[in-house]
DNA sequence: ACAAAAGTGTTGGAGATACACCCATGA
DNA sequence: TCATGGGTGTATCTCCAACACTTTTGT
């Protein structure tokens, strides 16, 4: 039986919510036709001496740069004849050593700002995706099952973990974390009483400082700061 | 790397929330002391063509000899050195083929009632436990850890995803409901407020029957109706 | 008759919802 | 000056918290 992670990294540019998938190519370098590309999370086997919140920070830091990344556990997929599908046979005969083990995954999903830089969107040359999650196709493995449990997994806990910060940039419009709730949740919010909301919550702090270069009244920033969670 | 499954089996009986401890001997058979006697969860390795849940119920079944208890899975374990500990030496050494290997274990929480019948208690011949939650004693590896996450995460989903009906018998008074709440979230509620609460909730259906033999004015019985939340 | 838990309503405050207009900026 | 999103207050309603007495049964 082999262990791995895979990864659900969620990002957010203010306009929608993608995640990141990777190119499954079995191609070989040969002639590259539809049904040797498959798209799959990314996810690694976890190795001998490696926790497994470090295995799933090393899959995301070899695919993005980024090593600072919010990452939560939240499911492990084990059923038996996970990897068994006929769609996924060609993939792992090509990498993997022993194709036919069973796989057990421990999967996380992490949380990026699109905003200032984008990371990676490939640092593989081409090989990495940022999808919207409206839109996602057919994935490797039981990847479906996992990208749907992630999404339900980050409503869930989006306004009781204080979790939607990690997809904004560090400082932040009102109107940025109004759409990205609006987004996630897949509902509008009242303009009106979302700010009211946020402004009885101590740790979305304002700065002295708005936007600039927008074509319109410029923003009030805020920033998010962790320690000021329900304390005095 | 080895992969198992470990089971907090909750129960509840009216008077206290207990879980499910088995006894680790290392004495074998000779003069018991102390030291040869630590607690743990029930747990095992997952078999190579075994779904992780049916492993953990397969744990439990071959444990209590119940079949249909409520199982979540709701975290895995698998930091590098969680078996590395030097308490656990002697039962890994005595009882594992490989006791050095590392072990990612995927845990459960299962909910059981302990009101009409006692299920096992014991079906090992007194080497399992029911042990309050508030006095648990000091655990075998990281099942403290374990427990910990397992309570946290019984007390969220507490009210939120209808769980506690599986720790009171099928037919159960409002009396019974709110001291479960109690003693899970530790704190006195109201009872006006909380039938009051309980009425709106479609899937808790009264019965037309009433307790009997108990030495005050008998309470209404109620059962618990997955199919009605919140549906037409 | 007594002990023991069942059962029941009201009030005040807090938070949720619904809703429309003026403001500051860049082009 | 215009287009664009920023920013603000009030009324209503629902939900939550606090609180005490009468009822039914078994002994």
């Amino acid at each position: 039986m082999d262990i791995s992670v895979d990864c659900v990294l969620f990002g957010f540019d203010g306009e929608s919510l993608t995640l990141l998938l990777i190119e499954q190519r079995t191609d070989q370098g040969g002639p590259l036709s539809e049904e040797d590309l498959q798209m799959a999370l990314p996810g690694d086997f976890v190795m001998e001496h490696e926790a497994l919140e470090d295995a799933a920070a090393r899959v995301l830091e070899e695919l993005t740069g980024l090593d600072n990344v919010y990452l939560k556990q939240f499911h492990a997929f084990g059923s038996p004849d996970r990897v068994k599908g006929l769609k996924d046979q060609p993939w792992l005969h090509t990498f993997r050593a022993q194709p036919e083990n069973r796989v057990i995954t421990i999967a996380y999903f992490g949380l990026v700002s699109l905003h200032d830089h984008v990371p990676c969107a490939s640092s593989f040359a081409g090989h990495a995706e940022w999808v919207d999650v409206g839109n996602l196709p057919d994935l490797a493995f039981d990847h479906n099952d996992i990208t749907d449990l992630a999404l339900a997994t980050l409503r869930e806990q989006l306004e009781s973990k204080h979790i939607g910060f990690e997809m904004l940039p560090k400082k932040f419009t009102l109107r940025q974390l109004q759409s990205l709730h609006e987004i996630v949740l897949d509902k509008k919010l009242d303009k009106r009483n979302f700010r009211k909301n946020v402004k009885r919550m101590d740790h979305v702090v304002p700065l002295n400082e708005k936007e600039r270069g927008v074509l319109h009244k410029p923003a009030q920033l805020f920033r998010f700061d962790a320690n000021l969670t329900s304390e005095s």
